[in-house]
DNA sequence: AAACCGGGGCA
DNA sequence: TGCCCAGGTTT
């Protein structure tokens, strides 16, 4: 069943009207609030779209500004990669086009930072083009009215979609009979994604297409589209060591970027390596050397798996400084001044533990 | 804290 | 060509 007609009649009594992005047809203004819309919300987007255009009134101002002066204008909206495509799109545009975009969503499409659903709104809204996008919210309308199953990022899904946004674009005949069709139908998908058809509590009785939408026949809106697998986090594993002697451990200060940045944390080493090389490379006597149970910490990207390696070292004063050259950061803490280190949580739970069998002292 | 997201970048 | 992710925000 079509839904185009239903569509476009909906948008022009129910959707969104009067956003200064829809009052034009220039190619400039509309992919411009294309890039923004695709990381924000309207809301947001309005007062930052118009003081952009204040600064960079055309295209051909947009690619003479500095990246600098383009950041500034961009600062407070995020995704900055995408200014910097923003940027080179413009100096493209005006070097390789003659200061025109395109006028099809083919070219378009070759441009930086513009896909394949971008190049085909905005082929769409300034020049009337069948072009079919397929955005997050498109995608969800998509997966509910046609029952589509599975991951809409997976691949083979991903293509079920695009097949049915092309299917289901206005027929030529509408397009030709009404000039603003194609405007109103991409508009109308993009509202319908934004106002009802929401990823949570969709209001499927003002939906214009639920008669034929299968999701909400089955009642199952709640379930499509399918929520993407969660992937196994990735997994690593390190060997840390807990050297000790009376009153003291081995700590070592984390470099500033990365994961724990400067905090102090136990000393890492390869898990496969051996614990008494690595305790005579760094010159400690080692008295005892006893492997621990593995202690795992889940983060928000991968899962930790610590491997820690007890060694209990002489009471002699054995001088660090010689054999880490390679490991300035290396230093003995005593075990009252703990506390009051930036200790990264899991090591910290990892010590208290040993604290607490009374295996340090 | 987890879900979500078009396009770029890379194998 | 096909997959993964950076870099954010929203729920």
């Amino acid at each position: 069943m079509r839904i185009a007609p239903r569509l476009i009649a909906w948008q022009r009594v129910h959707g969104r009207h009067g956003l200064p992005w829809q009052l034009t047809r220039d190619p400039y203004r509309v992919w411009l609030s294309e890039i923004m819309l695709q990381q924000t919300q309207v809301a947001a987007v309005i007062d930052y779209y118009a003081r952009f255009l204040k600064k960079f009134p055309t295209v051909k101002k947009l690619a003479q500004a500095t990246s600098a002066e383009v950041m500034a204008q961009w600062a407070g909206l995020g995704y900055y990669a995408r200014a910097r495509n923003l940027h080179a799109c413009a100096q493209q545009v005006v070097n390789t086009w003659g200061g025109s975009f395109p006028t099809t969503a083919q070219e378009l499409v070759t441009l930086p930072g513009i896909g394949p659903s971008t190049a085909a709104a905005i082929a769409a809204f300034c020049f009337a083009e069948r072009a079919a996008i397929l955005d997050g919210n498109v995608k969800r309308v998509f997966s509910r009215h046609a029952g589509i199953e599975g991951d809409p990022s997976l691949r083979v899904v991903e293509q079920q979609l695009w097949a049915i946004a092309r299917k289901q674009l206005p027929t030529a005949r509408i397009c030709e009979d009404d000039p603003d069709a194609m405007a109103s139908y991409t508009q109308g998908l993009m509202d319908l994604g934004a106002t009802l058809c929401t990823r949570s509590r969709p209001r499927c009785s003002e939906c214009p297409i639920r008669a034929n939408c299968i999701a909400h026949k089955e009642g199952r809106t709640d379930e499509l589209p399918s929520a993407r697998a969660r992937k196994a986090l990735p997994e690593r594993t390190v060997a840390m060591l807990i050297a000790h002697r009376p009153g003291q451990l081995l700590l070592e200060q984390r470099p500033q970027t990365g994961i724990w940045g400067g905090l102090w944390s136990l000393p890492e080493f390869e898990p496969d390596s051996s614990s008494a090389d690595l305790c005579s490379s760094l010159g400690l006597n080692a008295q005892e050397i006893q492997p621990l149970t593995d202690f795992l910490h889940v983060f928000t990207h991968y899962r930790l798996t610590i491997r820690p390696v007890l060694v209990r070292v002489s009471k002699e004063k054995t001088s660090l400084k010689e054999s880490l050259d390679n490991r300035p950061a290396l230093q003995w803490i005593s075990l009252a001044s703990l506390d009051s280190k930036g200790l990264p949580a899991p090591i910290r739970k990892l010590l208290l533990g040993l604290k607490s069998d009374e295996v340090l002292s």
